[in-house]
RNA sequence: GCCCCCAUCGUCUAGUGGCCUAGGACACCACCCUUUCAAGGUGGCGGCACGGGUUCGAAUCCCGUUGGGGGUGCCA
């Protein structure tokens, strides 16, 4: 039995140069490279840079970091480049003049202006193919056309099957422009030509220009590459993930301490689902299943919820001590680690993202807590407030300083003051934390110490009794 | 306008003609647990856009309607 000689595939990933990745961007790149992964392939990232982008290596150097933050190693040696458009410049003048000669192509004089001018007239949209046989010669101020042959177009898509397009419907497009620099589309092809891409995986919103490249690589003489246009991100309009509109930066996300597992693991699941019961799974596991042919056809609500669900079910799952070590990056580097270390366990099922673990124990920390007025309002407003908060200055001036001694402590006194538990650790809880919720309140005290809780015990009996 | 794509709970999905009185997850609600808040556990609410076919049988195939999205540059 002899294995079916099989070229190893070489996907590529072109995005935008702009600053800053986004997050359908990101998914993209992570279907490319699931399947480069998955099958023992390459990919290739390759930047369309712009005269803007080529004087901003900072958007470039964005692009690899945040690939790398979101799992896609630079170090892999499935991961090649990233590559320049400008770096083949002489490959698309020289196919274009290629595409002339073989009259795949022909030149036009008319201005954009003239061009619409002929379209109103005629009642069909775009460019009518005047110069089609006018047999123009190439010159300053003449664009290059691609000459549309007639009957269809069929994109063989590996997510959408097989999608027919009329030609009647393609306009004679620009390859070359007035000033002889190549447009997009021929840029485009002629890289990937060069570069020997196999696989184009991208957004949907490319599929409609997909006949015109289809029909350059067979002009140019090649075998198209496999396509596969996934769906886009949508906010909770419907409408495409935009930058202006929608919070879409994948830096943001990490920013405000979204774990890189997370926003790998629910990227994925936009769009496709893995096998089995649970949607939680590591990349090894969508690395071995997934599959562009079972990805959805269908836009995605990118649902900041369920990332936020999913991120604190990351968190969950880390070790303690790596949970520990996380945190490090996110608390003000003069907190004592080894105060925040014995707190961390209550910390970590009480975070949805690592943003939010230092101000849940930012009181152990602070000279004096910070309080909110709102919680303070509700709570000492209670009569048994005051009286109950002398009670505990008392005991716990004696109690071991012990979670467990200090509940029992506390439920004695509430017992004295008819009160359950939960109530009365609420007045306490304001004093010494400044809010009414918070990590559990018995090893709180403990961590914090004797001195300084009874400190802000008595610091709120005074203020009570200013204000009586 | 023209072209293309799409359509399962509010959301993300499973489902590829009988295993579907449609399964899971997020969200929401209730209860349990409980020192607040979480976490965890249990349960609940909730969907095949509509109309025609095809078939013994349709969420699944075909056609149409409606609704959404994308594309229509000498932009990328």
């Amino acid at each position: 039995m002899s294995v079916p000689e099989r070229a190893p595939p070489r996907l590529r990933f072109a995005p935008s140069p702009t600053g800053f990745f986004h997050v359908g961007g990101a998914r993209t790149a992570l279907y490319n490279w699931a399947v480069a992964r998955r099958l023992g392939g390459t990919f290739v990232l390759r930047i369309e840079d712009t005269d803007e982008a080529r004087n901003r290596p900072e958007w470039t150097e964005g692009i690899i970091e945040s690939l790398a933050w979101i799992g896609i190693s630079a170090d892999d040696p499935t991961f090649e480049g990233p590559y320049f458009q400008s770096s083949y410049a002489a490959d698309h003048v020289e196919a274009a003049a290629r595409l002339y000669q073989s009259g795949a192509a022909y030149y036009c004089d008319l201005t954009p202006d003239e061009v619409q001018a002929r379209a109103k007239a005629g009642g069909k949209p775009g460019y009518d193919g005047f110069s089609r046989d006018r047999g123009l010669e190439p010159a300053p101020g003449r664009v290059l056309r691609f000459r549309v042959p007639d009957g269809a177009t069929v994109v063989s898509d590996l997510v959408r099957g097989e999608v027919e397009f009329d030609n009647e419907h393609i306009e004679d497009f620009v390859l070359l422009r007035g000033n002889g620099t190549p447009m997009f589309l021929l840029a485009n092809v002629v890289d990937d030509a060069a570069m020997a891409i196999t696989h184009v995986v991208r957004a949907e919103e490319h599929l409609p220009n997909t006949p015109k490249q289809q029909m350059l690589w067979q002009a140019l003489g090649r075998e198209p590459p496999t396509w596969a246009h996934v769906p886009v991100l949508v906010n909770e309009q419907r409408k495409k993930l935009s930058k202006r509109r929608d919070k879409v930066a994948l830096e943001q996300y990490r920013a405000e301490g979204y774990l890189a597992d997370a926003m790998v693991n629910y990227l994925m699941t936009l769009g496709w689902a893995p096998a089995g019961e649970t949607e939680i799974v590591p990349w090894s596991r969508i690395e071995a299943e997934f599959r562009l042919e079972d990805v959805n056809h269908a836009p995605a609500f990118f649902d900041l919820k369920k990332l936020a669900a999913f991120n604190g079910e990351y968190i969950r799952m880390l070790p303690l001590d790596e949970f520990i070590a996380r945190c490090d990056e996110w608390l003000p580097p003069d907190w004592d680690r080894a105060v925040f270390a014995r707190m961390a366990e209550h910390v970590q099922t009480r975070v949805v993202t690592m943003a939010d673990v230092a101000p849940m124990v930012d009181f152990l920390f602070l000279p004096d807590p910070e309080i909110d007025e709102g919680s303070w309002n509700k709570t000492m407003a209670s009569e048994f407030s005051a009286p109950l908060l002398r009670d505990v200055v008392e005991a716990f001036d004696s109690t071991a300083f012990v979670a467990a001694e200090l509940k029992t402590t506390l439920e004695v006194i509430a017992e004295r003051h008819e009160q359950k538990l939960g109530k009365a650790q609420a007045p306490v809880r304001v004093a010494v934390t400044g809010r009414t919720v918070g990590p559990p309140l018995f090893e709180s005290l403990e961590v914090m110490g004797r001195d300084e809780t009874l400190r802000r015990l008595r610091a709120t009996l005074e203020r009570l009794e200013r204000h009586e």
